[in-house]
Formats: structure tokens, C-alpha cells, sequence
DNA sequence: AATGCTGCCAACCGCCCCAGC
DNA sequence: GGCTGGGGCGGTTGGCAGCAT
């Protein structure tokens, strides 16, 4: 059985670069009926083009909201920061950055940053220092507000996140944290608990492994608003699901993460929790 | 001026996911 | 549960512009 055939090899579909009337034709198409059923809108709109086509040169090219020009030393940053935290998910990475394509952050990052990453450019180091008040600022936790607020900006399919994992025994050392502490877990959760989190953990790198060692990064979100602790966490991508073991680890009293205290973690559940349960959409 | 090389980027391709049936 | 089609994604390609020789 020979591969499907793509759609844009029907005959009599045109392919290669789009003239200025296909734009315009598309362009006054989604003017009038909005964007979606890309199947149906080459034929509607009078274009010899595959419904991929059209939908790739839309969002590519001829949003109005694509930001046009070079990619600034603050995008650059950024790209390399969530490059690092999620690998070569080009369409999340790009919900991130207002007005710029996936496509666009692709080809950046294979034509300049890779090269310059390689060449060993002080700039590769970005993935292990603290996250900077500008990248912060872009770093949002919940729905970016180029997703949530303009309807008319780039929606990516954007991952739920709502467990965060809690990291098992061997890796509580990247925490900061001494063994210990980590016993304490056990004996307040008991090895249940403990289990839950090496399968989670596990899970989770087997889902979210970008790094050659197998290891994951850690994702220092900041701190929620409001709250009086600031742990670093594995936060677990692209998987619904209850946030109880998160929960269940709320309970432990004095665990030192990063040097951050625990101690008002209760308090703070309820701050966390409005991205814990929200069901609003991202990263 | 002609030619070759390099880098950039728009567009294509193939695969995957998911909703609808 | 299986099938199908649409939509979305990441990887790759090919054309073009700019630069060097």
C-alpha cells in the first residue's frame, strides 16, 4: 500500500510561491468569511491552491498581525530561554512571542541561533542562568496574552498544563534538597507517594525529553502572584489530569526548595491553583 | 560582468492528532 | 472501536538575493 497522496498533488493545484492576486484574493476571502474549513476555501475563494497551501501562506504571511523585521535581542533571548525549556516546539514557542510565526522562529533558529549556539556564542549559556525581569515579563504564566485577549492573533495549540511533577528521591538533589528532607516526604506521604512520583517523573521524561542526558529541565516559573514561596518545578507538558499529587505535597511543613520555604505552601495552593485548574489553555 | 557560494525564508511534505460519523 | 477527513505541526527543500572572487 503506497503513501497517501497529499493533497496539494491533486492535478491542476498550483504550487510554489503565491502571486500578489492569490493574496489578494485570499485575503479578501478571509475578510469576509474568517478563517477555518480551509478545505473548501481554495474553490470558494477562486484559487488554484490546496487548502494547506492557503492556510500556511495566512499564517505565515498575511496576517495582519505578523510582526515584519528583524528578530530583536530580546526575541532572541526569548527564543533561546523557551527553545530550551521545550525543544523544538515551534508553534508553542511562538505563541509566546507576540506577532512572530512558528515558521519564522523555525528558520531563525536553524539559520542564526543554531550556528551561533554552536559557535559557542555567550548566549548558549542562557539556559542555565536566572531568568532576567525582561524575560519575565514575557514568560507568562497562564494564557499568553496574545492568545486570551486578541482573537485575532495566532492561536497555537497551546498544551494544558495542570500537574506539575513532583519530583522523585534521586532527583530532589537538583532541588537543593538533602536527603532528609526528602525522607520527610516519605514518612509524611508515605512510599506510595514516593512511587507516584518516580512514575510521574518517568512518565514525564519519556514525554518531555529534550535534554541528551534524559533529564529534563527544571522550569523556573517565578513565583505566583501573591505567595510567599518560589519552588522550582517540573511542570508536566501536555497532559490533562488531577493535581493531587501536587496537592498532596502541599502538606509538607518546613521542605527547604531552592532555598525557598515551604512552610506557607498551604496558603499558597490556592494562588497556584488557578492555574492548576483553570481550564483555559497553556503552556 | 560573470560565476560560484552562502544564507535566508517561503513553501511543501509527511506525519500525527482529533472530532465526527 | 474503526474509519475518514480536516487541521496542525516539525522537518526539509528550493528559489532567490547578496556577497565574494
Amino acid at each position: 500500500m503506497g503513501r497517501r497522496r497529499s493533497c496539494c498533488s491533486e492535478d491542476g493545484i498550483k504550487k510554489g510561491a503565491w502571486t500578489a492576486l492569490e493574496d489578494k484574493l485570499l485575503i479578501s476571502y478571509i475578510k469576509t468569511h474568517g478563517v477555518g474549513k480551509w478545505g473548501n476555501l481554495p474553490k470558494k475563494a477562486g484559487l488554484k491552491r490546496c487548502g494547506k497551501s492557503c492556510r500556511l501562506r495566512w499564517l505565515n504571511y498575511l496576517r495582519p498581525d505578523i510582526k515584519r523585521g528583524n528578530i530583536t535581542q530580546d526575541e532572541e533571548e526569548l527564543i533561546i530561554r523557551l527553545h530550551n525549556l521545550l525543544g523544538n516546539k515551534w508553534s508553542l514557542i511562538a505563541g509566546r512571542i507576540p506577532g512572530r510565526t512558528d515558521n519564522e522562529i523555525k528558520n531563525y533558529w536553524n539559520t542564526t541561533l543554531a550556528k551561533k549556539l554552536k559557535a559557542g556564542s555567550p548566549k548558549s549559556s542562557i539556559g542555565n542562568g536566572p531568568i532576567s525581569q525582561s524575560e519575565e515579563k514575557n514568560i507568562v504564566i497562564g494564557p499568553a496574552p496574545s492568545q486570551k485577549v486578541q482573537d485575532n492573533v495566532i492561536r497555537t495549540k497551546a498544551l494544558r498544563c495542570t500537574r506539575p511533577t513532583v519530583l522523585p528521591l534521586h532527583m530532589f538533589s537538583s532541588l537543593d534538597c538533602n536527603n532528609d528532607q526528602a525522607m520527610d516526604i516519605q514518612t509524611h506521604m508515605g512510599p506510595q507517594i514516593i512511587d507516584d512520583a518516580l512514575k510521574f517523573s518517568n512518565d514525564f521524561m519519556m514525554d518531555f525529553n529534550m535534554e541528551e542526558e534524559g533529564e529534563g529541565e527544571q522550569v523556573n516559573m517565578g513565583c505566583p502572584p501573591n505567595t510567599s514561596f518560589c519552588p522550582e518545578i517540573q511542570v508536566e507538558n501536555g497532559m490533562t489530569g488531577a493535581s493531587s499529587l501536587f496537592e498532596e505535597a502541599m502538606v509538607i511543613d518546613n521542605l527547604v526548595v531552592n532555598g525557598c520555604d515551604l512552610q506557607n505552601i498551604g496558603s499558597a495552593v490556592g494562588s497556584w491553583s488557578c492555574f492548576l485548574d483553570v481550564e483555559e489553555e497553556w503552556l
